[in-house]
DNA sequence: GTCTATAGTCCGATAGAC
DNA sequence: GTCTATCGGACTATAGAC
């Protein structure tokens, strides 16, 4: 911690008035992802489904990365091989989920159908995001996770 | 860590020989439950779709629990209060969900729609495995389990 | 079983911004 | 003159090395 910090041009303690672990530094920007799934779930019109609210939510953070696909590629290899980076992530990802279902009671959906909608919206995006990154195809995030979004649709129907 | 390995009547450094890490202790049923997991799917009938074989591998696991709700509840409310102990079931989750994702495509169930299978079954279980803990109602683990990928069902049909 | 590396906390001191 | 940001250093606990 001493070396990263110096390496910032801070001493270790000032680091940690900023993030308050080490592995936080990888997660700063969830506060504004958070802040974008719930404002676009809650304008949706009053007409959408639960679901199709999450899902233009989803759709709606796409943007947000189209143009980081590298950096988002050398930051999950970081993750992926470090699993308290993982729990970390993982942790975040749930607080996601947690928000959104909080924005669509909000909307009047009643639980368990608001948690449940959210849990599969983020399961969604997690598949996505992964393809995304991973895979070397031409298409952008917004699109795999129309896709995805199609599959899971698909996969609870019974098949 | 010194205390708790001394109240359970070894040193630290045999402690560790156990679990990996403090946390792992509240955690050590996972291994078990993941081979549950896995067989059931892995036993399910050819013509079983993939959903039911995971709902029918959820469905399976809940009889583990049955006899230890109030333990369930106690360990919960510490896992609740810990955001670290969190982060930690976050991961086991995400494993059982890796391991029946492995058994789906192990069935021939192609990626993505072997991920999101494994993910939807999962987030469908931790729902109603708080459903259980934290209600009072007289419902098993196993009927809440079927609730709620009923409810799962209907949610993502669109509503 | 001992020794060591390192994340993270606490207390207090100091310097600049308005 | 108060408020905020930085820094120094001592201290604890987890975890790993030997």
């Amino acid at each position: 911690m001493t070396e990263i910090a110096a390496r910032a041009g801070l001493t270790q303690r000032t680091f940690f008035r900023y993030f308050a672990d080490k592995r936080e530094v990888l997660f700063w920007g969830a506060g504004a992802l958070q802040e974008l799934l719930v404002s676009t779930v809650a304008s949706a019109p009053d007409s959408t489904a639960p679901i199709d609210a999450v899902a233009a939510a989803l759709e709606a953070v796409g943007p947000v990365f189209a143009e980081r696909r590298e950096y988002s590629r050398r930051r999950q290899a970081v993750i992926d091989a470090h699993p308290e980076l993982r729990e970390r992530e993982l942790i975040k990802l749930a607080a996601l989920a947690s928000a959104i279902a909080g924005a669509l009671r909000q909307r009047g959906v009643s639980d368990p159908a608001a948690s449940l909608t959210a849990e599969a919206g983020i399961a969604v995006f997690k598949i996505a995001f992964m393809r995304w990154v991973y895979e070397t195809g031409p298409a952008g995030l917004p699109q795999i996770i129309r896709e995805s979004l199609g599959e899971l649709k698909a996969v609870t129907a019974g098949k």
